[in-house]
Order: structure tokens, then sequence, then C-alpha cells
DNA sequence: TGAATAGTGTCTGTGAGACAATATTAT
DNA sequence: ATAATATTGTCTCACAGACACTATTCA
């Protein structure tokens, strides 16, 4: 039988918190930027790489695979907050492109107990960042493959290699919607395969419709380098007078030039908002 | 200090799983349909209004206010499974089309304690339902009004009548992203205006890429009608032949016609899936 | 017959895809 | 000179917006 209050002060003066089972939550982010790496044919321009940032975990469970970073999520601060804690523990950086991406809640998922992962995506500018990373994290260039209904996603910090594979199925007919399974994966931990693949999933949509690149970006830019970064996250080779007709609106040509090795010179730009 | 565990499984054994202050969460669910109203001229076709499902609340907090169906995650279900239960209960219905919105978790949100909400948004074609409704809820017809920065919504259930406003700030020049605050509610609990928003800004954004709106039709329904879908959601007229060649590839014409009123019939047409 | 919806035809402009052509640099 | 990238020009085709036109029904 429920009791009677006389105002919503009353009730919560009576209100008794532990009437439900309560749960934890943590936020993990895949945090994206682009590697640069030299070409050892002087003419050409650096080699450029999608990449995500893994920590290697030193404690159980999972211990000793690789993970997103996060962290669980204190009782009095959102997961925003939690989510820029970690990143400015990560990265030492603030003002971090950062989007919601997907609360995950498998019932399973941490073998701990009852753990929902508020999940986060992360951009930035590898120019932004000094080379000394947080302890155990490390840089993974990933090459993706998406055929059929599965992504493939090879993951590699010069050191080790691995793969992972995630199963789509779509979930309805009406709508580009599936469900994600991991079908192959011995080297990360929890369900972060998921997570990236959502991420990358995100990022890519949203290359299309807005200019989220240039969080990956540098202040002055190269509309090749631009355009490289459109190409290695989406997986193909965009023509060039397309891609230029369509950025053109939205960078600003500045005086400045880069000559970088043996061919003409390019223009510098910089990023103007959308128009 | 960490202590030394042999393996995952001595680990487990071991774990304080009250290390971290847990707190609670729950589903709320914005469950969308269009409703017809008739017309008092003969020829003319129904009227069409996109609605949602409210709740009156009978016990505090927001006693007397109207909330989205939702309720408290099990510890041992899912966010997904909980929507599912919650619809069960609300519409009698299996096989809705059931989509993840967003986690709110501002601190605040709940006057009791810290209780996170993990919304969805759910479409039903108001020809499945029987017109009992579960107690206390209601469908209200929204009228949406975008202007500038701005989306005013009107509710209207034929008894009560209001307005919420949400106000939308740019997050950042490089997107489309805001941040949603609430401008003018008396009537909603809880942020259930900032769900209803984000409800809606979905939907309308998936109108212009996906086959959504068939979850919101009958079997068999008229090209008139699915467009009259389209515009109430949209909340702008389309033109008939531009919206004709869009859909033709996704319906299959039948041999059945419906005679209305005073003007032509029309072919009943069926969904065919995304060719 | 008139008012309404149903359904089709067609013109025009915009914009993406494709490819060609020119410019400029370091070795 | 050559191989690379930088940058621009232009042709074509598909498609969305716009509007006109025909078809069919009931009071």
């Amino acid at each position: 039988m429920e009791k009677e209050y006389k105002s919503e002060e009353d009730f919560l003066k009576h209100y008794d918190a532990s009437a439900f089972e309560k749960l934890s939550a943590t936020v993990d982010i895949a945090i994206f930027s682009v590697a640069s790496s030299k070409q050892e044919n002087y003419r050409k321009l650096n080699n450029k790489h999608f990449s995500v940032l893994l920590v290697k975990r030193n404690r159980y469970p999972f211990k000793d695979m690789w993970c997103l970073p996060g962290g669980f999520i204190g009782i009095d601060e959102t997961s925003e907050d939690a989510a820029k804690r970690v990143l400015a523990r990560e990265t030492n950086l603030k003002n971090i492109y950062l989007e919601q991406l997907y609360t995950f809640d498998d019932v399973k998922r941490d073998p701990r107990m009852r753990i929902i992962s508020i999940s986060y995506m992360a951009l930035v500018d590898k120019n932004r960042l000094d080379d000394t990373l947080y302890e155990n994290a490390s840089w993974f260039n990933m090459q993706i493959e998406e055929e059929d209904k599965n992504i493939k996603i090879n993951l590699n910090n010069g050191e080790e290699n691995f793969d992972i594979v995630i199963k789509k199925t779509l979930k309805e007919l009406t709508t580009d919607r599936y469900k994600y399974t991991i079908a192959k994966n011995d080297r990360l931990a929890f369900d972060h395969p998921l997570t990236i693949a959502s991420g990358i999933t995100r990022i890519k949509n949203k290359l299309e419709y807005t200019d989220v690149a240039f969080n990956l970006m540098p202040e002055y830019f190269t509309l090749g380098e631009l355009q490289q970064v459109y190409e290695v996250i989406l997986g193909k080779e965009l023509l060039d007078p397309a891609f230029r007709r369509i950025i053109s609106s939205k960078v600003e040509a500045t005086d400045k030039v880069r000559v970088d090795g043996g061919h003409r010179p390019s223009r510098l730009f910089k990023y103007k908002g959308n128009k």
C-alpha cells in the first residue's frame, strides 16, 4: 500500500533510496586521431592512418589485454564530466571534440558485476599532443575493411598487430540499423570492439554531412592533407575536383604556403565554419 | 597497494563490488504514432497528427504531472529488455520499432537520488492498438514549431493543452550538434521535454534517409496517407511528384483500392523494402 | 457540375562523377 | 627532364524543385 504524502518535500524526506538494486556505470571513450608516417619516396606525401588510443590493462579483469580509456562515473558527476576527466588524464588537453555514442549494457558485459558503459567518441589533432602518453597508453593505426556484413579492423601500434571482426545483422527492413556482435577478438577487453565499431560508423556518417573532420586538423593545413583525412576514414579515394568543390565553402585560403618535396607547393587553408 | 591475484577467477572471487558508489538507471520511452481526426468536409482527407504517449503520474515525485512511460532497469535485464517490458505494458504489442536515443544523466535530474535515464524512441501503428490504454496513459497530439534556436511543441490530448519550449545552443562550429535546455515547461516531469525533443529530431532526420516511416503505417495504405505522415512529422508540405518519385522504389502497388469521399479513389500500396 | 484527391508528364537548374589539362617543385 | 602533388576547367548525367495537366469520385 502506498503511503500518502502531503507534498513533494514530504515525500522526498521519507524516500527509501534502497528500494531498487543499483548498478555501476562507466564511461569508455574511443579517442580517434590521424597519424602520419613518413614515406620512403621524397616526392610523396606522408602516409596517413586513422588511429585510436588504447590502454594496456595491468589489472584484472582482462589483465594484459587492451581497452579503451575509461573509468567509473562518480555519483556526483555526469558521464560527460567523467569523459572529460579521462580525456584530460590521457591527453592533457581540454576543448576536445566529444560526443556520446551509445550505452552498452549487456548483463554479462563485465565479469565483476553489472556495469553499464556510456560510450563516447573523441577527436583530437595529434599535433596538439606531446609525445608522452599516459601510462600504458598507445596509439593503434586502424585498417578498416567492410565487406558484406563484416567489419574487419586491423590494429597495429608498431609492436603489436591484431585483427578484430564485428558482424553486422540487420535489425529491421526499414532502416540501416544493425546489431553488432563480436565475431573475432582476443586482444581487446570487454565489449570494446563494439564501441570502436560504433565510433567508426558514427564518424564515417558525420564526415558526409558535417565538418567534424576539422577537429582532427591543425589550424593550418593543405587541402591535400584534408582530403587524405577524409580518405583514410572513409576508406576510399576521392576525386580531387569534387572534394575541393564541397570543401571550398568551408575553408579560407591563407597567404601561407607549404613547400614539401619534389612537387608544387601547396597553399595553406584554415577552417572558416560552414557558410 | 594492489593485491596480487593468480588469475582472473582468483581476482573475481575476491572482488569487492562495493568499492564504487552505485546508481540507479531507468528507461524512458518516447512512443510516437500518427493519429487521424475526421474532417468536417466530406471531400477532404482525415487530418493527421504526430502524437506521443504520456502517462499522468499519480505518485511523487512530480505527482500529477505528465511523463513518458518508463521504469527502473532491473539488475538482470538490459535497458532494451526493460524498454520492451514497458512497451508491452503500455501497448500490449510486441515487435515494435525501438531505438536507443541518448542517455540523460544530469546529477540533479531526479530529486530522489542519482538516477540516469537511458532513453528510447518507439514507433507504433495506431491501427494495431486497441483503444484501451494502460492506466493514466493518454495520446497527445504534437504541433511542432522550430523557429530560430527554439523548438516549441504544443501538446494536446483533447482535454489538456500546453506548450513546452526547448532552446538549442550550438555545441561547436563543426557539426549540427546542439545542447538542449528546457526554456519552458510546467507540465512534464523530469527532463522529459529533452527526451521528446531528441526523439523528434531523430525521427525527422531518419525520415530523410531511411524507411522508418513505414513503422507508423498499416499494412495497406495510400500514397496520400503516407505523404501526410511525412508532412506532419517534417512539419512542411511536400510536392506530390517528388514524393512519389522517391517513395516509388520502396512500395508495391496492390490491386486494392480505397474509395474515400468526393474524389478519385486511391490505390492501396504496401511496403516492399528498400531495393 | 464542382471541389476535392489521385496520378503523370515535363522543363529547368544544380550538383556530383569523370576526366583532361596546366602549374610548380626538388632531385 | 621527371615524377610527384596542386589546382582549375568542363562535359555529362541524374535528380530534385516546380508547375501543368489529366483522371475520377460524390453530393
